[in-house]
DNA sequence: TACTTAACCTAGCAAAATAGTCAACTATTA
DNA sequence: TAATAGTTGACTATTTTGCTAGGTTAAGTA
C-alpha cells in the first residue's frame, strides 16, 4: 500500500462523483472544476478506476461517469490500489529467499505493516467520508442560511 | 502522512539497527549489506533520522549507530515523518480557501483521512514490531529444528 | 444525415521525487 | 599517527507525477 497525492486525487474525485451522481452521470470536466484537477489527469485516474470496476462510462450528451456499486461497498484501499501501479515492495518478488540468514527482516515485516495499512483504509468506505462531509456541510449550510436570516432581518430595520 | 518506499527503507533499516545494536553501535555499512540498501542512500537517511533526534552516531573504530530511545518509544509514524520531507498535500497549504463552494471537500477529508494513518504508525513501536519479528523468527528456528530432528531421524534408519 | 457531446485512447513532456554515486572532509581511538 | 567511521555536499540516473495536445469512438439530438 503506498499513500501518495495521486491516491488523494483518485479518493477525492470518487468522492466528489459519489456525492454527485445520485441522479444522473457525472463528466470529468465538472469533477475536474470543482477539484481543481486536470482533465486528462482525472482520465487517466478514471480509466484506472474503470478497468478496476469501481466506475461505469456513459458516452454521448448526458452522459459521464456513475459508481458501479454503492458507497457504502468502495473502501480507499481498493480507490488507491486502482490508481497505484502495484509495485512489489520486496527485492525478491515474492519468493522468501534474497539473503540467507536475515532473510525476511524486509520481507514479513513490511508486508505485514503495510497488510495492516491496507486492512484499516479497507475498512473505511466511501459512505463513512461522505456522512462525515455532510455533516460539515450541513453545518456550513446551516451556518450560511443563518447568515441569510440574520441580513434579512438587518434589511428589515 | 506519506507512505513510499523511502519510508520502508527507513523503518527496515531502524528495526535492523534495533535488532543488532543491543551490545555495541551498527555501522552503515552492516547495514548496507544485510538489508541491500545502498551505503549512501542510508547515509541520507541517517542524516534525517539523526537530525529528528532519533539516532546517535558513534566515531572512530568500533563506531557507528545506536537508537537514541528505547525500541518502545520509537513510533513508525515518526520515522517516515523524518526522512519524508513534509510536504502539505493540500492545494491552499493550510489555509481553506481555494474554492468558493466545495472548498474543503479536498482539505479536510485528506487531512482527517491522513491524520488517522499517522496516529496509526504512531501506535505502532519499534518494540511492536521487533517483538513480532523475533515470533516469527522463533517459529522458523523451531521448524528448521524440527527439520533437522527429521533428517536426524532419517539418517538413524 | 450531420452535429454535438463526452468517454476513451495515445504520445509526449517538464518538474519533482526517488534512488544511488562520488569524493573530500572531520572526528575518534587503537 | 594511522585506521576507522561518520559528515557533508554536489552530482547523476531513474521513476513518478501531473499535465498538454491530439486524436477516435459511441451515443444522443436536430
Ligand atoms: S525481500 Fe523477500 S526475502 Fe528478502
Ligand atoms: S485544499 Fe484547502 S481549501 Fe481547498
Amino acid at each position: 500500500m503506498r499513500l501518495t497525492t495521486k491516491g488523494r486525487y483518485a479518493v477525492t474525485a470518487m468522492l466528489d462523483l459519489a456525492f454527485h451522481s445520485q441522479i444522473k452521470p457525472v463528466t470529468l470536466t465538472d469533477i475536474a472544476a470543482r477539484q481543481t484537477i486536470s482533465l486528462s489527469y482525472l482520465e487517466q485516474l478514471f480509466a484506472r478506476l474503470r478497468r478496476a470496476g469501481m466506475v461505469k462510462g456513459v458516452r454521448g450528451p448526458g452522459g459521464g461517469y456513475k459508481l458501479c456499486r454503492k458507497t457504502s461497498e468502495i473502501n480507499i484501499a481498493d480507490i488507491i490500489a486502482a490508481v497505484n501501479e502495484p509495485i512489489d515492495s520486496t527485492k525478491c518478488g515474492g519468493e522468501a529467499n534474497c539473503q540467507k540468514d536475515q532473510a525476511c527482516l524486509t520481507h514479513d515485516l513490511w508486508m505485514g505493516l503495510s497488510e495492516q495499512i491496507k486492512d484499516y483504509l479497507k475498512s473505511i468506505s466511501l459512505a463513512d467520508l461522505l456522512e462525515k462531509n455532510q455533516v460539515q456541510e450541513v453545518a456550513i449550510r446551516q451556518h450560511h442560511d443563518a447568515q441569510h436570516t440574520i441580513e434579512i432581518h438587518h434589511h428589515q430595520d
